[in-house]
DNA sequence: TGCATATACTTAAGATTCTTATGTATATTT
DNA sequence: AAATATACATAAGAATCTTAAGTATATGCA
């Protein structure tokens, strides 16, 4: 589990980046693909994940459908032609800034310090 | 520049790195040098960069001592033993975390998605 | 000389976004 | 029958950032 910090300013990103790859996902089934393809290392909590999807689909980014299981209910969120755009924007901003991390962090250590 | 979201949670990882590089700074270096560093990219705020070093001398992370130049105070900041142990935690977590990004982002769309 | 800009630090108010906890309810496994 | 998993919602509190204001010295330039 990675200390809750660096999670923080990337969970939009990874959130529209799954409903482009998968179409259309419930939120369960978000956190539980999250944890499953990071072998545990990200796991989002509901409290993060519901509010976030709220936010998403106010602003435009997201569309949802509701469907009954049986007698329970799923809400199904797909990314609106907005929440395209979006997800590009977001996507590329954080490669690039990740690869600017990159660069300061692999600045050699000067020799002789304590 | 990023969107202030990313910045938050690899502040204290940013700061004690280039410490660890360049032995001992004072703040307002900090941001100056990391301003370059990154082309402007990535522009530390007073409000972020001085309660964060505050934060890490209270941690025992970082020891100061001042300085003056002429009249001009300057607080030099150094890392302790603490913070030689810490920095090396905070950039392999962070470098972890970059590279389980970097697979979650990298998974192909779905074709035919709309 | 005077004004703008740069240097240098501090801190408070407000916004954002997360954690933790609680609540509700159905389905499945043991 | 009880525990666990599925599924969503939301409120209180914590952490951390932005924005802004305050204080003060030093430098560049017109």
């Amino acid at each position: 589990m990675y200390s809750s910090e660096l999670i923080k300013g990337t969970l939009k990103t990874i959130i529209l980046n799954l409903l482009r790859e998968q179409g259309r996902m419930y939120g369960y089934e978000i956190t539980s693909r999250v944890k499953e393809l990071t072998e545990g290392k990200i796991q989002i909590t509901e409290g993060a994940l519901y509010p976030t999807l709220h936010s998403l689909e106010k602003s435009g980014e997201l569309d949802t459908e509701k469907e009954y299981m049986g007698k329970r209910v799923r809400k199904y969120y797909s990314l609106t032609e907005q929440g395209h755009i979006t997800v590009s924007e977001k996507v590329s901003e954080l490669n690039d800034f990740m690869n600017t991390m990159k660069f300061l962090l692999d600045l050699e250590p000067k020799l002789g310090n304590a």
